[in-house]
DNA sequence: CAGCATCCGTTCCGATACTG
DNA sequence: CAGTATCGGAACGGATGCTG
């Protein structure tokens, strides 16, 4: 299976990616609507601060997965979407959402329904 | 691209299970070896303490990705595998691999090649 | 509107020492 | 050999207030 320590390197920095607590939410929401403000962004994700939403998206940004356009208005207008580049990470984000699923049945199947599959 | 309340589950679940500082490395040279008692995982990721080794491991396990076997003797001998299930992970960390191979390319042609990319 | 700065609690992880 | 227990620092994330 390929060779290990580059193996490391580079599903690390996969993971770099998408670890954050709000960053996968955030891509949902910018591969489903494609572009959206700042303010659309809080409205959309409810729990998170302006100030995690701004590290986050600064992150993606930094690796080329975000685009941010700002406008030079009064008041502010910033609109974020998913570069060219970013939506590359599409095959894989459904990959783990398939394998997410799967996982969250095995879960309940080897300890019960606990932690409320359904709904939300 | 499904819904987005779900896929935020399902893509943390995910993430959920590969995140962690050894998790990765132990999984490659678990998928790669087989079987592996716990002091060969030790000199093969030299920097985790035993400490690590062992809440890493266990979290695999509670998940069913790693399977422990515990031999009575003495001195204790124990071996760790991936589970069938867990083998299931496979492709999903090949993906990863793929994508993070890229990555660090693209992240090279943006900003040069400052964190060595080359061995190890 | 779209942030940044500050403070503060929690979680993660490393170092070290001890045990069956 | 394969752990557990304890401590301490660092990183992560939340709450709040200020600003152009």
């Amino acid at each position: 299976m390929v060779n290990e320590c580059n193996s490391k390197r580079t599903v690390e920095t996969a993971l770099e990616i998408l670890v954050g607590k709000w960053k996968p939410v955030i891509l949902f929401h910018l591969l489903e609507k494609g572009t959206l403000r700042f303010s659309e962004l809080q409205r959309l994700i409810p729990d998170v601060t302006k100030k995690m939403l701004t590290t986050q998206l600064r992150e993606l940004e930094y690796h080329d997965i975000v685009k941010r356009k700002v406008y030079a208005v009064i008041p502010p207008k910033v609109e974020y979407s998913i570069t060219e580049y970013g939506g590359g990470l599409k095959p894989l984000l459904l990959s783990m959402h398939e394998w997410g699923l799967t996982h969250l049945q095995h879960l309940d199947e080897l300890y019960g329904e606990s932690q409320e599959t359904i709904g939300k």
